[in-house]
Parts: structure tokens; C-alpha cells; sequence
DNA sequence: ATGCATGAGTC
DNA sequence: ACTCATGCATA
């Protein structure tokens, strides 16, 4: 058995990335932030003895897009503050429906070496020795100045977001990560794996059995699960808002990210599994509706929505990139270094570290498939 | 389809 | 302050 990747582009509604430009430090980066993963130990090691080589070529790289990008566009401040919106309609009260079953499982809170000075390298063009003379513009994103705030902190939740999402915090972090190793090292023919967390021994919830936790079981159910929904001519937004109407205890609306994320396997395992029952029966109810009437109570949300998405600028993004390939764990002090280089607020770049970290560890099954 | 963000629950 | 599940806004 082979890794079957059927991704059908069904949505290929994406007009024309602007950031096709800075495709090629896109790769490199990638690249190097992928050895990282697979050699987790390799990392340890760098910073022990050539943190700086890497670094400066990571830097040099940035440096090299920086000039070709910068010498094109980059009128803008990278950091574009927003508002709040008004009053939000939540309506969704929830509790989880599967159950967060707690095990003792230590955590493992062991990375805080931290190289000298990751970033005292990076705002200035002392890594040109490597290449030619590529330096001149920008030399690291770090070129602009001025005013940020760099002050303001964080802690303050100066959003009034009531935010209540439909589905409870399913099983959280109570599993951690040990789901990885579900279907990591195992062999390729081995389903049942062995589940340590998301197998979930829910002390009262039905479903989910070994099956439901294996990946192919879940690629496939996800699949299956986009096809007969098109089938249905129901957008994901629509499914997501369904939901609700399924009157699931504990369950209420999804947005249509996550059920695109779900249809994706861009959610981690263990959302996978949780995820899984609630759709399928959503699916299920749907049919079953259509089937004899097709009577759908709609969901409508008349609203108003006003929230602006800070946007990071290219070059900006690259240095933070540069950074996380040494250091995806930056200590608050070196956040907020950070932060001032590239003159970005100093919680837009913790957050962008933390959904960094969380990239990497979504697992695109066909990464471990 | 994805980037940036909030928040609950933990450590 | 981090992880994880999710969401709004947007390319």
C-alpha cells in the first residue's frame, strides 16, 4: 500500500497570488524547516556548536529575496492594526462532547537553551561573506524603523470577543502528542494502533473504536465525506452551520474552516477524530433529510463582522522564518527582540511562532503515510 | 484555502 | 506563556 494522495482541486478559486514573487525563498525555507523537523536532534547540536553558520545562511537567503522583493514593492508598514467589532451573536454554548480523559502524561517542557544571540547576527549584513555582495537593501527585513509600539504588551485581551465556539474544547491537549506516534513508526499495514490518548477509553461517550483513529480510515472518511456533501450541494459554511441543528449535546456550529480544514486533514489527528462522528452524522441526517424532502431549517446569520487580519509583510515573514529554523521556541525576551527588528507588535510575532509550531506539527497524512 | 488571532485548559 | 481547537478575514 502506497500513500494515496487524492487531493481533487475542487475549489481552485485562488486568482493570482501576489506573493508569487517571493516564491523562491519560500522553498528554501521550507526546506530547511523541514530537515529540522525530521532531525529534531540535529537542532540541539547547531546550537552548540554552528548555530551562527546556519543561521547567517538562512539570513543570506532571506537577505538575497529581501533584495529582489524590497527593490519591487514594499511602500508599507508590515504591521496593519484593527479594530473590534460590535456585539457578536454567539450563540452556542458548549460542552464537549468527547470527553477530555485525563491521563498523566508528562509533558516534556525541556527546551530552553537558547543560543546567545540569534538575532544580534540577523539585523546586521555581517553574513554577506557568504555570497557575493548581495547585502545593499534591507539586509533582513530589519530595515525599517520607526514607530511601532514594540511596547505594548500582550497579556491584555483588549479584544471583547465572545467568542463562544460551537463545539466544546474537544479533548485538548489531554492527549498531547503522543498521537504521533500512533502512526509514526508503525507498519504500514498495522491499522489498529495501538491509541494511546485519542482512542479516548470514553468513559461515557459512544463511538469511536480503534478504526476510528486510523489515519487511512480517517483520509478516506474525509474524502467520501466532501464527495457525497458536494453531492448534497451544500457549501462548507452550510455544513458548519448545520451542525447545530443536529442538537448533538454539546455540539454546536463550525465555521467553514475547519470543515474545509477537516476535508483537508489539515487539523490534527486527534481534531480529526473528534470531528469525525459529529460530521458523519451531520452527513447522515442530510441525506436522510434529502431523501424525503429536503426540508432544510437554514441558518442564517445576519451579521456584523469587523475584525481586521494583521498582515505580515513578505520580508518580514521571511526573517521570522529564518528565525524559527534555528529557534522555533523563542524565549519572551527574544520575541520581543524580535519584534522590534522587524518592528511588528510583540505579540503578533509570539502568535506567529505559536501557529508556526502548529503548522508543523498538523499532520498532512501524507507526510507520514 | 490559509494567515493571523482568541481563549480555554495546563504546566 | 504554551498547546490546541477554532474562527474571522482575506487571497
Amino acid at each position: 500500500m502506497m500513500s494515496m494522495n487524492s487531493k481533487q482541486p475542487h475549489f481552485a478559486m485562488h486568482p493570482s497570488l501576489p506573493e508569487h514573487k517571493y516564491t523562491t525563498l519560500h522553498s528554501s525555507s521550507e526546506a530547511i524547516r523541514r530537515a529540522c523537523l525530521q532531525t529534531p536532534q540535529l537542532q540541539s547540536n547547531i546550537f552548540a556548536s554552528l548555530d551562527e553558520t546556519l543561521l547567517a545562511r538562512a539570513e543570506a537567503l532571506a537577505a538575497v529575496d529581501i533584495a529582489v522583493s524590497q527593490a519591487k514593492t514594499h511602500p508599507f508598514k508590515p504591521d496593519a492594526t484593527y479594530h473590534t467589532m460590535s456585539t457578536v451573536p454567539c450563540s452556542s454554548t458548549s460542552t464537549v462532547p468527547l470527553a477530555h480523559h485525563h491521563h498523566h502524561h508528562h509533558h516534556h517542557h525541556h527546551q530552553n537553551l537558547e543560543p546567545p544571540d540569534i538575532m544580534d547576527h540577523i539585523g546586521s549584513p555581517s553574513l554577506a561573506l557568504m555570497s557575493s555582495a548581495h547585502d545593499g537593501t534591507g539586509g533582513g527585513g530589519g530595515g525599517g524603523g520607526g514607530g511601532g509600539g514594540g511596547g505594548l504588551i500582550s497579556t491584555s485581551s483588549a479584544h471583547p470577543h465572545s467568542h463562544m465556539h460551537g463545539l466544546g474544547h474537544l479533548s485538548h491537549q489531554a492527549m498531547s502528542m503522543n498521537s504521533s506516534l500512533t502512526h509514526h513508526g508503525l507498519l504500514p499495514g498495522h491499522h489498529g494502533a495501538s491509541q494511546g490518548g485519542p482512542g479516548l477509553t470514553n468513559s461515557g461517550l459512544p463511538s469511536i473504536n480503534d478504526s476510528d483513529t486510523d489515519p487511512r480510515e480517517l483520509e478516506a472518511f474525509a474524502e467520501r465525506f466532501k464527495q457525497r456533501r458536494i453531492k448534497l450541494g451544500v457549501t462548507q459554511a452550510d455544513v458548519g452551520g448545520a451542525l447545530a441543528n443536529l442538537k448533538i449535546p454539546g455540539v454546536g456550529s463550525l465555521s467553514q474552516s475547519t470543515i474545509c480544514r477537516f476535508e483537508s486533514l489539515t487539523l490534527s489527528h486527534n481534531n480529526m477524530i473528534a470531528l469525525k462522528p459529529i460530521l458523519q452524522a451531520w452527513l447522515e441526517e442530510a441525506e436522510g433529510a434529502q431523501r424525503e424532502k429536503m426540508s432544510k431549517p437554514d441558518i442564517f446569520n445576519g451579521g456584523e463582522k469587523k475584525r481586521k487580519r494583521t498582515s505580515i509583510a513578505a520580508p518580514e515573514k521571511r526573517s521570522l522564518e529564518a528565525y524559527f529554523a534555528v529557534q522555533p521556541r523563542p524565549s519572551s525576551e527574544k520575541i520581543a527582540a524580535i519584534a522590534e527588528k522587524l518592528d511588528l507588535k510583540k505579540n503578533v510575532v509570539r502568535v506567529w511562532f505559536c501557529n508556526q509550531r502548529q503548522k508543523q506539527k498538523r499532520l498532512k497524512f501524507s507526510a507520514t503515510h
